[in-house]
DNA sequence: AACCAAATATTATATTGTTGCATTTAATAG
DNA sequence: CTATTAAATGCAACAATATAATATTTGGTT
């Protein structure tokens, strides 16, 4: 079973109070999260030095990646199914913001097309960033 | 002729000293701009408040948009064809950020495929960020 | 030239993020 | 179970980034 302790010390990180409480923010939260989203769901208080230190441990580690959505803040969101680790982040994938809820997805299994470059450049990456209403807003029953 | 004073007419905006030498920065500049940058590139002094004001005129009235390029500043770059104006931006081209010189580029003319959403989902907007070695430091011949 | 609204500089303040260091805690060995 | 130790945390200070209020100056117009 993949607990929280466990899924730390699968990622090399100690197992303390304030990583245990801000990953189960995490789990509980399945969009992307900026420093102040963590904050305002915090029920105990951190220290703000710790908040960011933790998210820097868990980006290091392969637990989270960073998402940049147009808002003034980076978000950070779980790295899914174990394909990030300390050396990369193969976070590559979607990424879709909803203009009514102002909530950022990763759209994990979104295929996307490659752009043609013109001459002369060489791509190392590609992400996608969406925006639009997602399904939550659409009423979409499923 | 378009030059720097009917630019800012077109724009509704005022023709002033300190719009002048910014859009000017820009016009040499055909890469994407943090404040940082500008401030650097300025060779009369300018108030860090009007230098953040001009940059916010200049957005909101159609002349720049603003990229997230990954970095940790917000970066401007001018909007291209007239395509913007105060109501919309139109900037959903792709932006290209070279890992050598850490330059980010507008690559307006690259067609960006769009992605297949998953059902409920509506797009408004796709927009590609890719990462790579721009033409320059390519050394590609053109 | 004179007027007025808009733009600017100045000052102050808010927000965001980092650094150094003393204290506490988690993991391990004994 | 206790002692040890390296890592994590909290605190204080600081640095960088950004905004707000207001008095002054400037650009565009009459």
């Amino acid at each position: 079973m993949s607990n929280a302790n466990s899924i730390l010390k699968e990622h090399n990180l100690k197992s303390t109070e304030s990583r245990l409480t801000i990953l189960a923010i995490f789990k509980k939260n399945m969009h992307a999260l900026s420093y102040n989203d963590i904050e305002s769901l915090l029920t105990v208080k951190l220290d703000r030095v710790t908040v960011y230190r933790t998210l820097k441990s868990f980006e290091e580690n392969g637990l989270i990646h960073q998402i940049y959505d147009g808002s003034a803040q980076v978000k950070y969101a779980l790295c899914h199914n174990g394909s990030c680790n300390s050396n990369q982040h193969k976070d590559s994938h979607a990424h879709f913001r909803c203009d009514k809820c102002d909530k950022t997805f990763c759209l994990s299994d979104v295929i996307t097309p490659m752009a043609d470059l013109p001459e002369g450049y060489q791509s190392k990456s590609q992400s996608v960033f969406i925006q639009g209403i997602c399904k939550v807003c659409n009423h979409y029953k499923n």
